[in-house]
DNA sequence: CCCTGATTCGC
DNA sequence: GCGAATCAGG
């Protein structure tokens, strides 16, 4: 085993894999791992799903059972015995239920910011955002969640040497009020997140709010696009 | 083809 | 427990 799951590490594949980071961005930052090790390890930590491309459907089929005994390091043997699924326990699947219907709130009127009806993540429920007073969009107090950070560059073998991030916000020190816009880049030393208070209801400090949500200007009244994190060239 | 995550299974 | 190989959907 070249390098072990340490707890840091875990705790950063757990925060990026429940930040919305994809598994190879996850082994990218860890370094030293693949995608597949970040996938299973995750796996085992009881963490999965999310957006994933190749599970939405619910047709299990049982073809696939037999469908790779064969192309392996070593003779496939077989597989497990095929346990049936869980044989008692018909378990009434209790419903879910759970849409938490938002509230049609139009924003909190902290500065009389107008309402109007934004395309927003969140297929079921009704988006309701509204414009901010800086002309970032505003999100309902109720539907406002996966932080969904701006995506770190794609690296390949470089391993972190080690966490050594003094007394910066790191990616162990998110939580749910403080500014989570990234400083710096991933593995860096000295890369951190904002880290102040954030703008009540949002990931993000007011500051970064105007960075993050900004407003669509009319038609042939575009701005350039101004630098985000991690994608273009650094924002500091 | 690229990407994604899921799963299997030898180690 | 780990992760390469493999599968499978977008």
């Amino acid at each position: 085993m070249a390098v072990s799951w340490t707890d840091e590490r875990i705790a950063t594949l757990k925060k990026m894999w429940e930040g919305g980071s994809t598994a190879s961005q996850i082994a990218d930052e860890l370094g030293g791992v693949s995608r597949n090790a970040v996938i299973g390890k995750a796996h085992r930590l009881g963490l999965k799903s999310r957006p994933s491309p190749v599970k939405a459907n619910d047709k299990p089929a049982k073809k696939k059972a037999a469908a790779k005994p064969a192309a392996k390091k070593a003779a496939p043997a077989k597989k497990a015995a095929p346990t049936t699924k869980q044989p008692p326990k018909p378990d009434p699947v209790p419903a879910p239920a759970p849409v938490p219907t938002p509230a049609p709130i139009t924003a909190k009127p902290t500065e009389g910011g107008q309402s109007q009806p934004i395309p927003n993540r969140a297929p079921d429920l009704p988006k309701i955002v509204s414009y901010g007073p800086g002309g970032f969009l505003r999100q309902g107090p109720g539907d406002q969640q996966a932080p969904i950070p701006p995506a770190p560059p794609r690296r390949r073998v470089p391993a972190k040497p080690s966490p050594e991030i003094a007394d910066k916000t790191t990616l162990l020190d998110l939580n749910d009020r403080i500014c989570r816009w990234p400083m710096g880049h991933p593995g860096e030393p000295d890369f951190h997140f904002c880290g102040t208070k954030v703008n009540p209801g949002f990931p993000y400090c007011v500051e970064h709010c105007g960075r993050a949500y900004q407003a669509q200007l009319p038609r042939g009244a575009r701005r350039p696009p101004p630098p985000l994190p991690f994608g273009g060239p650094r924002v500091r």
